[in-house]
DNA sequence: CCGCCCTTGTTACATTTCGTGACAATTCTC
DNA sequence: GAGAATTGTCACGAAATGTAACAAGGGCGG
């Protein structure tokens, strides 16, 4: 069991990143490193992340730009790495939305510390996850309403779904197409690691199924991929 | 068994890319040589490559402008060969795509090293069946689905098709009228060189015709070709 | 505060998929 | 036409997946 807060580490100095990375694990938190803003995109696209560490310089994007693109959104809190002596870019890393900042070379115990005061007060009132929350949302002859659980057919048949349901449909319609393993579904619907023998999503996915397919037997909207997981296979509109 | 991951050595140099290659291989991955970019781009068409080892400096189209190319695809990490002394080829590999550098002479050791933090960290989302993901594809009779895993004749009968038949399907039908050797089909289709005595294509391809031949036992869509390997004889529509 | 019911994780077992080896069938060579 | 190489396919088993059944936990009405 593993419901530890989960950090993305972006650098593009693979020592920092990998040490940092380390670091963090060895303190009883999850940490994922990404190289740069396009992998850190990937990450967070296909993972529960509860705060990003962030360098300023790197090649491609850089991290201001991406702190300013992420903290328009709002939803996760940034802890932004300075090079040292870089004044300026500490004043406008907090101003463009930075929750703080370090400067390189760093104490990995103030890292540490630095991030768990972050955590600490951005417990949020959970919300439903991402993008797709409050909205009703059309994927083959289904319509989802987000808030009140319900999936309407074309025939206006209603269907309505538990919590868990819910989110594991709202995870894979934020995703279509995209295979995601069971570790992934675990983190983006529960937030937790799987344990060995873990057939939790399996089962949420026989349920899930139970409900929307037309043949639960011959599943056509989410198709199992051995040995790699589940995948939606369907387009995906947002209807607002 | 092998599904190592498979590094393609670009260089014109024959002993460098024959020790590249047979170190890599010693070390447990899957290596394999190209002396040039138009090598180097049949390879890329006929297998599944995980990262390309490219040398800046060659004659034909050099490193440089096949690091342009390949990163506006943005699919295969490069890692960059340069020459001792070219500064200005490091800086510019990187900005035009390439993952990591290294100049040579190089540590073996270090090459490996560099790769393999490469690969660590592009475990990029797996999208469904290629590129032809969410798409219906017409060839002969018969109409195939990529999502539902459906194909469907012009009668309308329906046949499902299992995760490793329309892997296998896809990646014919991608090259229709090309003659594809068992040890292309294996590396396309499960990532995997083939083991000696490795059936498991015929037999693949066994289980595909008798899916979509009307007689199996004269095979007309996927004929085979003695000594050779198989071959998707019809023309391909793909429908959107 | 109690107990019922819904939800969800876990376990166990059935089913499916796919690689392997064996052997038959086919094709090629000489 | 005989022997060898190549291909076709069967059957078996290991591994992955589907799902029923049970248990634990939580919420809500009374």
């Amino acid at each position: 069991m593993n419901d530890q807060p989960h950090i993305l580490v972006v650098d593009d100095h693979r020592e920092i990143r990998d040490s940092v990375t380390r670091y963090l694990e060895k303190n009883g938190l999850r940490a994922t490193p990404a190289r740069d803003a396009v992998e850190m995109d990937a990450k967070l696209a296909t993972g529960q992340f509860d705060l990003i560490v962030l360098d300023v310089m790197m090649p491609g994007e850089d991290g201001l730009s991406v702190c300013r693109r992420l903290s328009s959104n709002g939803d996760v809190p940034i802890l932004m790495l300075t090079a040292l002596g870089e004044e300026t870019d500490r004043i406008v890393g907090l101003e463009i939305g930075a929750d703080d900042y370090l400067a390189k070379p760093f104490n990995p115990r103030e890292l540490l510390a630095r991030i768990k005061a972050i955590l600490r007060r951005s417990t949020l009132p959970e919300t439903y996850a991402g993008k797709l929350s409050g909205r009703r949302i059309a994927f083959a002859q289904w319509t989802l309403d987000t808030d009140s659980r319900l999936l309407t057919d074309e025939h206006g048949a209603q269907i309505d779904l538990t919590g868990s349901e819910l989110k594991l449909l709202v995870v894979l319609l934020e995703r279509p197409r995209i295979v995601l393993n069971r570790d992934q579904l675990l983190d983006l619907t529960a937030g937790r690691a799987a344990s060995p023998l873990d057939r939790t999503i399996d089962n949420q996915i026989s349920r899930l199924r139970r409900k929307i397919e037309a043949d639960p037997a011959r599943p056509r909207l989410i198709t199992t991929v051995r040995g790699g997981g589940y995948c939606l296979a369907a387009d995906v509109t947002g209807l607002d």
